[in-house]
DNA sequence: CTGAAAGCGCTAACAT
DNA sequence: ATGTTAGCGCTTTCAG
């Protein structure tokens, strides 16, 4: 009852583990016949090849590790998730996945456990900038790591990033060419409790890109006074927030958001007051969905390359897998904002 | 260079590789300053335990395989994922995903190559009720398994599943309390090319429970004359659909749709026409999202315990895995319908 | 072209 | 309490 191995296939056939080993593998020296009496031994007898023993001997497990964090408000992560899944696959890897929730000593423990089961690279979404002694090429044994979607100064890594600074920059311009002046930032901040308006230390460089972003088209567009909520990344938080500016004197004509949750928390509270998009709140935010394009009016947004991302990640593990040599990489990649009709144009007066 | 074994650590601690495994796996009898040396020695050397060796030497591989649809449009299999990833990894178990895209072929050869890779157990979504052969029990090497989300006839193996049927006839009946008469199902179909009214095969048992659940509803009612539209999968095909259908002499008055990608269909026609909801057009669908619910109006759904029918996948696995007599399971999860107002109340004919 | 034998890193009987 | 030895299933020299 016992699955069998290699032996039986050998037994069943009549003819040594060695040569069963070479038919089934196809290598090495072997004759027509034997090779297919092997194949057809082994297929009576239900044999399975044994990958663990295999990797045991060969030194490698074909597989990957990826510790991502999961969000179900946008499809970022989720996309990525199946890029990777699906790019690894087809150059034959298969990929170990573990959820940090955005929680270091998670990804600490998540990191240990991939590379005890010897995963041949490791595909990290990295929870925080500053701390990373468990990324180092020492603590992880020269096995190959790609980090994504955020970099980490001073890790011996290639990294895929994107170019969030620009299109957010871009995105302030494009509401001061339709007159907004009034405007409010509302930004998803592991590092607070509660909503505050200066800027805290940020985690992760996306965020701060985003920021930074914002932060550059404020300036090049003398937009004064802004308004900056950093809230937790509690939605009912932000909502609260949202709903305490909304009903101050002179609200805010416009919202930019850091992420779907954020964009989300606008929308609920706009909702609680009776407000409607553009017509009261204007909204622009980062990383698509498809809901964002099929509600009235579809939401402006800054999309991020996330099919391509995962592919590039995949991709460049392997080529570090398979050249140890290789130099690590500083990849970053193109965003777009789309414009769908969630700003209202102030130039026009009437209405 | 090479990664440290447990040799080198029972070398640089001076014992033997016995003593060296005692002392770092804490079992058998070993004297508490030997135990403490080994682990020094392994600490300074940096040595890390290769699971892989153990696993062939224990015969398990802490490992479980998932083999999943990726559907980025509703969070069910994404939070399903992520539930049974941290459900998984509270009890010890890493998981190795792969994703099918319903394809046939390659849910074949996901599981073919988990269990090569000697996976304790596997979680699949069965893209297919008819064709299971790869999942008897023979085929996967007595290897537990648990099916989520659909049932398969004729498996020898555990399935979660959710009661979708009831709350798809509830749907109807509290459209119905709102006097509407006219009514359209959108019901996204695998197996068509394209839309048609006609009820084809249906692949998998929990679309054929929604289906089934809005058809009772019907007849419970005495719906006259529905429109049902199976069909593609693809969103473009049926927005055109909708469209179409939008655009009649006398077109629904409310669209009842199979899952989120067809009431982004909804949406996205109604958008195009310049019809409201719920002013214009009644809309209920399945599978919750957090922006149904923050949207103008929100949407009225079917919500499934994702989360519950994930940690019980994994429970259940684990159970299967330590006693292997356990008998196989059916376990339907109750459903929720959620009314968020986005059916028209047909009753109040003023306005 | 095929077989015998060694060994990947680990743990568990069996000795001592 | 510790060391010796065998073996998990596989691939790959090395002989023949």
């Amino acid at each position: 009852m016992k699955k069998p191995t290699i032996n039986d296939v050998a037994a069943a056939a009549g003819v040594s583990r060695a040569t069963a080993s070479r038919a089934l593998s196809d290598y090495g020296r072997i004759s027509e016949d034997t090779r297919k009496q092997v194949k057809a031994a082994a297929n009576k007898i239900g044999y399975t090849p044994n990958q663990v023993a295999r990797s045991m001997r060969a030194g490698n497990t074909k597989t990957i590790g990826l510790v991502i964090i999961a969000d179900f408000t946008n499809v970022f992560f989720d996309r990525a998730t199946k890029g990777i899944v699906d790019t690894a696959r087809a150059n034959g890897y298969e990929v170990l996945i573990t959820n940090t929730d955005e929680n270091l000593e998670v990804e600490r423990e998540a990191i240990q456990t991939l590379l005890e089961k010897q995963v041949d690279g490791l595909i990290v979404v990295p929870s925080t900038a500053t701390v990373h002694d468990h990324l180092s090429t020492e603590n992880r044994n020269n096995t190959p790591l790609v980090l994504i979607d955020r970099m980490v100064p001073g890790i011996n890594a290639t990294s895929i990033t994107t170019n969030d600074f620009e299109s957010c920059e871009k995105a302030v311009k494009g509401a001061t060419n339709k007159n907004h002046t009034n405007m409010a930032f509302l930004i998803a901040t592991s590092t607070v409790q509660e909503p505050q308006e200066e800027k805290p230390f940020l985690q992760n460089s996306i965020i701060e890109d985003r920021v930074n972003g914002f932060m550059s088209g404020v300036k090049l567009n003398k937009i004064k006074s802004p308004t900056w909520i950093f809230s937790p990344e509690k939605p009912a938080q932000a909502e609260e927030a949202v709903k305490t500016l909304l009903n101050q004197k002179n609200p805010p004509t416009i919202f930019f958001t850091s992420n779907n949750d954020m964009a989300l928390a606008v929308l609920r509270a706009a909702n609680k007051l009776n407000k409607r998009i553009p017509e009261d709140i204007s909204l622009v935010t980062v990383d698509d969905s498809p809901w964002l394009e099929a509600i009235a009016p579809g939401i402006d947004v800054v999309e991020r390359p996330v099919d391509e991302l995962a592919k590039l990640a995949v991709e460049k593990l392997i080529e570090h897998i398979n050249n140890e040599a290789k130099k690590p990489e500083k990849i970053v990649l193109p965003t777009n904002l789309l414009t769908r009709g969630s700003i209202k144009d102030l130039k026009a007066k009437t209405k």
